[in-house]
DNA sequence: GTATTTGCAAAAGCTTTGCTGCAAC
DNA sequence: GTTGCAGCAAAGCTTTTGCAAATAC
């Protein structure tokens, strides 16, 4: 929020709770979800508010933008910037989404930015397959 | 192709046409492309075939779905499933599209199973940001 | 008073689906 | 003759846009 005040962009009172709802989700919230929820506060809030807010916070690096392997749908989730890149890993089985930050994913960047001289404003990686649990299920129904 | 006939999936005509279309692009090729391109074969080719088939390739796991980064809307591109994972790095500026496959990759993708104990099917690894020319010539407009 | 933001409804873009007829084994 | 494939048109879902009214500076 500071940031978008320190970048001269107005923070309108729909702007705000769009932005603390998005914070207060902690992570993984879609575009119609985040509309229902801030809803919740400011019933008055439109979806073309919510996708214009979701711009702008894009625009402006606040937010990064995520597909989760189009586990339900083409939608596209949204989570606040951190400090640390992550990685999203999600199980086709059970659909649940998990979060690594290893170690040598930020060497990576570092490699892939010297190779190419790329400058790197935005990276995902994402992850499909099968979750601890889920894989040994199916072991089980497979040896089974 | 011989991975789907020995998994027993019929290879009808325009099977095989849309299947050596996506070999012929060499990458990076969206749905409705690849649609316009196989009709030049094959004028009777529908819409509803192309996602079909994509549809089919993907599950097999035969090919790969893209992003891009929508860079150029929310559509998806298709590759054949190479030997080797590598990651796509798409420029905000020019729009190309630039591939690499560092070796940290397929260490981090070691690392990451191992931590998790993730079955990956399936990764992708999507930077976005400015090739080396487009940086450059970004620093030039902000200095000049 | 000028510029930005919002609401509303319509349209856009890409993808999926239902159903009918057709082809393959 | 049963199973799977294709053609067509319609609908689906998510996102974007145009424009007029409202709000902020």
């Amino acid at each position: 929020m500071q940031e978008l005040i320190a970048q001269g962009v107005r923070i309108t009172s729909q702007r705000r709770v769009l932005i603390e709802t998005i914070q207060e989700a902690k992570g993984h919230i879609d575009a119609l979800t985040l509309l229902a929820m801030a809803r919740k506060r400011d019933a008055s809030i439109d979806r073309a508010t919510v996708y214009r807010t979701i711009d702008l916070l894009k625009k402006r690096g606040l937010i990064d933008e995520l597909d989760l392997m189009h586990l339900t749908g083409e939608k596209h989730f949204y989570e606040v910037k951190t400090r640390r890149d992550h990685v999203h890993l999600a199980c086709f089985r059970c659909g649940k989404i998990e979060e690594l930050a290893p170690p040598l994913f930020e060497e990576l960047k570092g490699e892939m930015a010297r190779q190419s001289g790329f400058e790197i404003k935005v990276i995902r990686l994402e992850v499909g397959g099968f979750c601890k649990a889920c894989a040994k299920a199916d072991r089980r129904q497979l040896t089974g």
